[in-house]
Formats: C-alpha cells, structure tokens, sequence
RNA sequence: GCGGACGUGGCGAAAUGGUAGACGCAAGGGACUUAAAAUCCCUCGGGGAGAAAUCCCUGUGCCGGUUCGAGUCCGGCCGUCCGCACCA
C-alpha cells in the first residue's frame, strides 16, 4: 500500500523482495525427508513466490536474492574477511550451549527447559573456539544513537536500551590474604562498609586455579554448572556458596577481612565475574547472608530511621538514605558517598570509575552445513588466513550426508582439506557457518544494486539508504535489528555506506491469527475441514463438533493456516487485501474470519455496482461546473474531504482509519441523489477509484478501465483535495451545561462568541436546565463547543 | 523481581482535553421474491418516560484528583499482555 501511495504522490520508490533462507529448517527437512536443502528452499522460494505475485504487492521483482544464492554469500565472505582485517571480527574461547546428541552448539532460543529442542538430550556449557563480531565496538553509540530514530516505536528503542544494559560504577580490588588480589565491579561503591563476603563466579580463573588443589571446590563448581543457566533453573535455584578460606582485605581497612565465597548467583560474563557482597543493600547478598550466617550491617539509613535500629529484615534496602557505620563517609548522601569512595580508591590507585554493559559479542558460529560458510582457515603453522580474495567464495558443497551427528561440512571427505593460502601447506578450512542472523544484517544495502561486484554498490547505497520505512514483526525488535545497526556501522568503516542508522522508519506489524479447532483425542484440525451451525463448530458434513480454542498466530503446527490460494480463487487477492487492512490497526493482531472476509467481498462488489453505470456519465476529463445544487455540493464536499482523511491517514501508516474513510465516500455515493451532475458524480466515482488504487489495486484498474480511461491507476498521480471543499461554512458546535451535552447549534464557522453564547443560550433545554438563572460563566470554544457554567 | 504497554457495545474498533461508540462485522425487523440468495430501508451501550416527534438518567476496568469540561492528564488499586531476568 505504502509503496504505491508513495509512488503516485510522485516518489521514486525501491520496494524489493528476497528471501532469508539459510538455516535450520532446510536441514530438518533434509534429515527428515531425505532431501537436498537447496532444493528444498528454491522449491519454497517459488511457491511463496508465486503467492506473493498473485497477492499484487507491487514488487520490484528485478532485484530479488536469496541470502542462499552464491552471489550473495559470496559478497557476505568478503564483507566477514573485510571485517576481520578492521578487527571487528575475532576468534576467542567462549561459553556455548553444547548438544551432545547432535553435537552442534545451539542458539540459546534453541535451548527448552535445558534441552535441545530437537535431540531433547541436557544441553551443556561448554568451553569452545568460536567466531565473535565486535558489536561491543559501538557499544555507546548504539545506545545514544537511539534517542535519534525518532520514526522507532518507543518500544523497541527501550527494548534495545535494556539489552545494552548501561551501568555506571566502579571496578576495583580486594588484596587476598593468600596471594594476588580479586577484582570486583559495583555499582554500589557506597555501600562498601557493609561488606559482608566477596564472591566469585564458578567460571572465574580464580575459582579454576584453586579447584586444582581443592577436590570440594571442583566438585561444588562442577555441580553449579550441571545446574544449568536455563530460565527455569535459574528460577527455582536456591543461592549456593562455597567458602574457600581465603580472605580479603577491606580496601579502606587492611584489618578487616572477609571470607572468599564461590557462589552459584555470580555471572562470569558480566563485570569482573566477582563481587563484594552487602546483604543489607541487595537482595540476592541478603539471601546469600541468611543462608550462610553472615553479617548484615545496614550503611544506608532511609530518612526517619534511626541507625541504630533500623534493620532491613528479609527486604534489602536499596533506596536513598544517610551513610551510617561507615566511617568518613556518615552523614554523607548516596550519590555523595559514591563520588567520596572513588576518589579515594582512584587517588590511591586501587580502582577506577567505569561504566559496564550486559551487551556482549556477537558469536555467529554454528555448527551448521546450510549456512554461509565462515571463508576462514586453520593453519597449523600461520594460525588463522582468510581464504584468498581470487578463492572466494567458498562455496557449499553440492551433495550433504545428513545421516551422521554433527556439522556434515566437517565429515564431508575433501571439503575441508586445503592449502594454507599463506605458507601452502596443509591446511583446514573453517567448518563453521555464520549465524543467519548475519545474513540478513547488511540485504538492505545490497538491494541498492544486487547485481553489484562489490557487497554493497556506494553510489547506489548514497541514493537509497537509509530504508525510509522498514517494516517488521516485533520478535526483530532486538537481535535483528541491533546486529542490522552494527553491521551499517561496520559497512561505513569499510566505506560502503555514508550512514551509521539502516532504518529511518520502523513500523511493527501485528500477525495474521485464526480460531484453532480440536478433536476429542487433541489433534489440531484445519478451518477447511469446519463448518459452523448455530454458534458451534463441527466436523463439514457430520454431527461431530470439535473443541473451538483461542485465535493464535497462524501456524503449521496448530494447522489454523488459511492458504492464500484458496481465498484468492474464491473472492481474489483485493478481498485479502482489504481485510488486511480493514478494522484493525496494523500494529495489531489480526484475526481471519470467513465472515470478514464475507463483507470485505461485499464491498469489492458494492464498488463495482457503483462503477455500473459510468457509460451513462459525461466522458473522462468532462470539469465539473461548480455546482450550485446542494446535493451536488455535499457530495463534493464529501470527495475532498475522503482525498484529505484518506492522504492524512495513509501518511500515518493508519490504514483501518482509511479503509473506514473510503467506506464513508462510498456510502455518500451510494446514496447520491440521480439529479446529481454526471460530471460530479465522475469526479467522485474517479476519486474512489484512485483511493482504493494502493489497497485494492487489481478492483482499482477494472473500475477504471470501465470508467473510460486507456491508462492505467497505477500511472495516475495522488488527488489533491480542494482546501475550499474540505472546510465547510457551518460548523455544529456542542452545547453544554455543566459539562452535559444539552443540544448542538448549527452556526457559520468562525463565528463570534457572541453569537455562539447567544445561541447556545437561546436553546430550549439550555434554557430549561438553567430555570431562568444567568449563568454563571460561559466558554466558548470557536467552532468546537459551548459551555455553560451554572 | 525489574521495565513497558494496554483495559471503550455481542465483536474488530473510532475519538488534536471539547457531541463517546465514526467505519465495519454480527444480530433483529422490514421491502423486493412463489421462495431463497443478492440488494435496498430501519433498529442496534444500558435503563426509563411518552401516542409520537422527542426527552431524561446512566455509561469508556475500580477509587480519588486536576479542569468550565476527562476515554484522553495526574495519583493509587485490579486485571491482561509483552520484554528482560541472579546483570552486582
């Protein structure tokens, strides 16, 4: 709709298709029905397709990819290498979720409950040499770069400010007694005289070195691990410390010190992976202290309290308050507390301010034959070479065995046998593919020229970029695109792009969802097996009603799929079309009816009726006579002022509202008196027509065609209203008493408050409801609303 | 637990602080028809008065506040949904 409205209004405008088609279902299918993947995408890829066509979305069906063409994860390859050598792609050690079953690392929405989703086997951490982008990189410029996409819903833009996770604290040491030291992050350096224990992660280096020498901390460590990190785990986990014996010492009081827990609760993967621990001001320390006995000594006093009461009980305190128990820092606030224990720990080098994200590296390598291969390799001698620029791409094997467990490009006999492109000895290429997240991080500056033999065409990509109006699901509010944004930042480094945002406009649609019906054994059955009689669903053609269940996102699965085909043959891609955007606002959840469908059918016909006797009317290009006739001129009215509703409403992406407006036109029309003008009527029947062109675009050219024109809609330029139409002479004005509506008055617009007060007050139940008082104080809004005050 | 959004007829929904329910779906009544479909006309938040035209009361989850005026703004509850989740 966007696309064609815009173009009409005379933009030149780029709306592409392609298709995001590595990944994990192609596998599947390959594993489960024997098939190539490729095969089995481009047979998909044809079918949508050939949906799409039907559906007459006005596609620029010339630039089309698949992110599994060659051609383009060729340019991907050389955009991985291009990024490696300005180092913002990495190779390092890192945590991963392992299915031993499968032996593939799984994304970590590919975890359920601690299981792989496919194997069902207990996923585990595991320690392995993975391939990282440097999102980090950008880390503060992604944050404050939010606050300008101002055509992003709040939403997302919050949603990727909590993913990045800002926090503003400081990072210092605690001396151990034993040797060395343990560094700990805090955004509480106030607190710092209410320590009670220092903790570390159980992946912590500290931990893993003393584990060595002590069989019950390995073994506490190794049952931390088994524990898992899923939700639920997390959830249900109870807090579980070890003490290892050895101390700290208190940064402000080498005398003070305190014990070394392990603890289950601590993050390796945030901060330092170590903290101190102040029950008195956070929960989780609090319920670590009861559990082990340790002191709870409160710094902080809320105002009111005295300090040497007050007692946080099972609630840690974490609000504003007076620094207590603390030394040179009483009496202090919070906030002037903080900046006295930094001062103090930078003045004496012990620590630093800083700021800590929860954003971390992006890994993109899986374990995975259908995906873009990462073009890296493994040389014993020279460490890690990219592939040779006149090597790419490396392309996919043709034939894939999927009948062993793990990734079938590192069983494959001879794909991953090379020469080192540097010394030319024996090599091995890099099995792993890249997450297809990547994939669909840079196609949007590939379709400024996707035919280009660079990755992205500059000149093309100045033009186009960024997207004016990009337009997608909300479950792409974070990994999407926030790995989209990184990418256009690492794409301006190189030089490709000028831009650092790819999407100016974003819009979230809601999805299309349907009834789901069941059986009495459970099975999901399909709407076309329904039919309804009096308010109940039963199985078409006999008695047996089935379970109805609530409206879900359509899915194969629940099997409540409408094929597009099927509707189309019945009432054709407009009835589809309109009922999309009928009713409910696009950022919503809708739900298919039939009897939607049904009176969205209604209309595409009471248009064409409205249409039927256009060879009785003046021809094309006949001008209106200014109608003196008030019929005439009410219907004209009601044209320009559908052009100025349905122009405001497109512009806004509110497409029920539109719909609702062209209704109303159509309404006007129908009731249109005979006496009407032919070249009135034409004006609104050809106006119709041109709104309905972007929604209903197949009706729109019948109708048009029958109007008597040779060219076509789609080359016909947006109507403009007639600002002297739009606005009408009388307004109808509210009257009020006392906030209840007592009556309106017609009255010509722009009129004096005078004269609305006047005739407001003249009104009969105006007059009644003030039993012959004067009022006490009148408003008068100018052509919106009179009340009066009592 | 933290963060956010939302709550309006039987349903989907409208409503720059200014006539709540536009527009559509469903439902009911009527016209046309031998009949049905299609089409056209009327009714359609709840309650009440009237022979009728009309009129009155009440109503946007609940309680309060600001305002001449609140679905809309503010505070507090209740409920639903979404995101994050041991992030120090």
């Amino acid at each position: 709709v966007l696309a064609r409205f815009r173009r009409a209004q005379g933009f030149n405008v780029l709306h592409p298709m392609g298709w995001d088609a590595f990944g994990l279902p192609a596998e599947n299918a390959a594993r489960e029905k024997g098939v190539n993947p490729r095969d089995w995408t481009y047979a998909n890829i044809a079918a949508m397709r050939a949906q799409l066509k039907q559906m007459g979305l006005a596609i620029d069906w010339t630039r089309e990819f698949a992110t599994c063409d060659p051609e383009y994860y060729a340019e991907q390859q050389r955009l991985f290498i291009e990024f490696y050598k300005a180092g913002l792609v990495y190779r390092a050690e890192a945590d991963v979720n392992w299915d031993p079953v499968d032996s593939t690392v799984l994304a970590n929405e590919q975890v359920i409950d601690g299981r792989g989703w496919r194997s069902g086997a207990l996923v585990e951490r595991k320690k392995l040499s993975q391939w990282f982008f440097r999102i980090t990189a950008y880390t503060d410029d992604l944050l404050s770069a939010l606050d300008k996409l101002d055509r992003w819903p709040e939403k997302v833009r919050l949603m990727q400010k909590n993913w990045i996770g800002r926090s503003e604290g400081m990072r210092f040491s605690f001396d151990l007694t034993n040797s060395g030291k343990v560094e700990v992050f805090s955004t509480r350096p106030d607190t710092l005289f209410g320590a009670s224990f220092v903790a570390l992660s159980p992946d912590h280096p500290l931990a893993e070195h003393w584990a060595k020498s002590d069989n019950k901390l390995a073994a506490f460590i190794e049952e931390c691990r088994r524990l898992g990190t899923s939700e639920a785990a997390i959830e249900t986990a109870e807090k579980m410390g070890f003490d290892t014996g050895v101390r700290a010492r208190h940064p402000f009081d080498p005398s003070w010190e305190l014990s070394v827990y392990v603890a289950n609760f601590v993050l390796m993967a945030y901060g330092t992976g170590a903290i101190f621990g102040c029950p008195a001001h956070d929960q989780r320390d609090l319920e670590f202290a009861h559990k082990y006995g340790l002191p709870v000594l409160p710094v902080v006093i809320p105002d009111g309290e005295d300090p040497k009461t007050f007692d946080v009980g099972h609630e840690a305190y974490v609000g504003q308050g007076q620094l207590a128990n603390s030394c040179f820092l009483d009496g202090l606030s919070v906030e002037e507390a903080k900046a006295e224990v930094a001062r103090r720990l930078e003045s004496a080098g012990q620590g630093e301010r800083t700021v800590q994200y929860r954003l971390r590296d992006w890994l993109v390598s899986r374990q995975r034959p259908w995906g873009c291969p990462i073009p890296m390799i493994r040389c014993e001698h020279c460490g890690l070479v990219p592939v040779k620029e006149s090597d790419l791409p490396v392309l996919l094997p043709n034939e894939l065995q999927f009948t062993g467990a793990g990734n079938p490009l590192d069983s494959h006999p001879t794909w991953k046998h090379v020469n080192c492109p540097k010394c030319g000895g024996t090599a091995q290429r890099e099995t792993d593919t890249c997450d297809t997240f990547v994939d669909s991080s840079w196609y949007f500056a590939r379709f400024a020229d996707p035919k280009s033999d660079a990755p992205v065409n500059r000149k093309a990509a100045d033009y186009w970029l960024p997207v004016d109006q990009y337009i997608g699901g909300i479950e792409h509010a974070i990994l999407h695109l926030l790995y989209a944004r990184f990418f256009t930042r690492g794409l301006h480094r190189l030089g490709y792009t000028n831009i650092d945002e790819p999407f100016a406009g974003l819009f979230t649609q809601g999805m299309v969802c349907h009834e789901t019906y069941r059986g009495d054994n459970g099975d999901w059955i399909e709407p076309a097996e329904i039919e309804k009689r009096d308010g109940k669903a039963y199985l078409k053609g006999s008695d047996t009603q089935v379970i109805v269940g609530h409206s879900e996102k359509m899915s194969k699965s629940k099997k409540n799929v409408i094929a597009p085909e099927a509707i189309i043959e019945r009432y054709g891609a407009d009835t589809i079309r309109w009922f999309m955007l009928s009713d409910t606002p696009p950022e919503r959840d809708i739900e298919w009816t039939d009897e939607g469908a049904e009176g969205c059918h209604r209309f595409v016909q009471r248009v064409w009726r409205l249409i039927g006797d256009a060879d009785r009317l003046p021809p094309p290009g006949t001008p209106v006579v200014d109608p003196a006739d008030g019929a005439a001129l009410e219907l004209r009215r009601a044209v320009h002022r559908a052009i100025a509703a349905v122009t405001d409403d497109l512009d806004n992406l509110r497409f029920n509202r539109a719909v609702a407006q062209i209704y109303t036109l159509a309404n006007a029309l129908g009731s249109a008196e005979a006496s009407i003008p032919g070249a009135v009527k034409r004006e609104a029947l050809e106006t119709l027509v041109l709104l309905i062109g972007p929604m209903m675009a197949h009706l729109a050219e019948s109708c048009w065609r029958a109007l008597g024109h040779e060219g076509l809609v789609v080359d016909q330029l947006w109507p403009k209203p007639d600002p002297e139409l739009v606005r009408s002479d009388t307004v109808t004005m509210a009257v009020q008493v006392n906030g209840k509506l007592r009556g309106t008055i017609e009255i010509a617009r722009g009129a004096d408050k005078q004269i609305a007060e006047s005739a407001a007050l003249a009104l009969d139940p105006v007059a009644r409801t003030l039993e012959g008082k004067p009022p006490k104080r009148v408003i008068v809004v100018p052509d919106r609303i009179v009340n009066i005050v009592a």
